[in-house]
DNA sequence: TGTAATACTATACGACGCGAGGTATTATGT
DNA sequence: ACATAATACCTCGCGTCGTATAGTATTACA
């Protein structure tokens, strides 16, 4: 997919992941795998910006004698997935427009 | 809206704006307001880089004493077109997926 | 014994959106 | 006549962000 586009949808996405229960980066990477393939390099970044702008916290747990980091999504996370199913209208209308613009050829 | 989600549309709502007829920078802003406001210092650099990848080419024209850059859609640009409307189904896959997700709450 | 998988981290680069500011002409309102 | 808005283009610089590369350390499997 264009690298652009799905840019847009990265946090949304991370934020979905870990939604119906907790969970720690390894597992999103392999969860998303089938929507979209994202590095190590972009996940924990993005982990650490929802983090600190407070859509999600984190718990670190001992597993197998590692250190593993379980990400807990807060209620404004909660709130900025609801309000993705309400931007998406915008998202949709910009679609429509540019497919319309497409058909008129 | 988000600023980040509507990013990956920019190039992509741009080429639809000039794809019925020739258009130029002024008025592909205008036009694409009623989706997406963008500044003219967001537009001209997008223009330069739909150029450099061959999807427009630029032909200056006078109009009313004052010069006026009209950008032409190329075939590259049309094939750049018609395969967002493929890409588009990823893009759904993704959003079915977040709202899965929201839903499960 | 070695290779893959698990799990997290840091650094550095390049691309990009965008605010701020600049130039110049024409149209509109007072 | 004067000011303001609209038209039309451009550049510079900042901050954000995705990502390649590389590093550390443990466990599982062949």
């Amino acid at each position: 997919m264009d690298a652009q586009i799905k840019r847009g949808l990265l946090d949304i996405l991370v934020l979905a992941a870990i939604k119906t229960e907790d969970s720690y980066g390894y597992k999103i990477i392999k969860d998303i795998k089938p929507y979209l393939t994202l590095s190590e390099s972009t996940l924990y970044p993005i982990l650490r910006r929802l983090e600190e702008g407070g859509f999600l916290t984190v718990n670190s747990q001992e597993h197998n004698g590692r250190l593993r980091k379980y990400y807990h999504i807060t209620d404004k996370g909660m709130e900025k997935l609801n309000a993705f199913a309400e931007e998406w209208k915008e998202v949709m209308a910009i679609y429509d427009y540019v497919v319309r613009e497409v058909d008129a050829a």
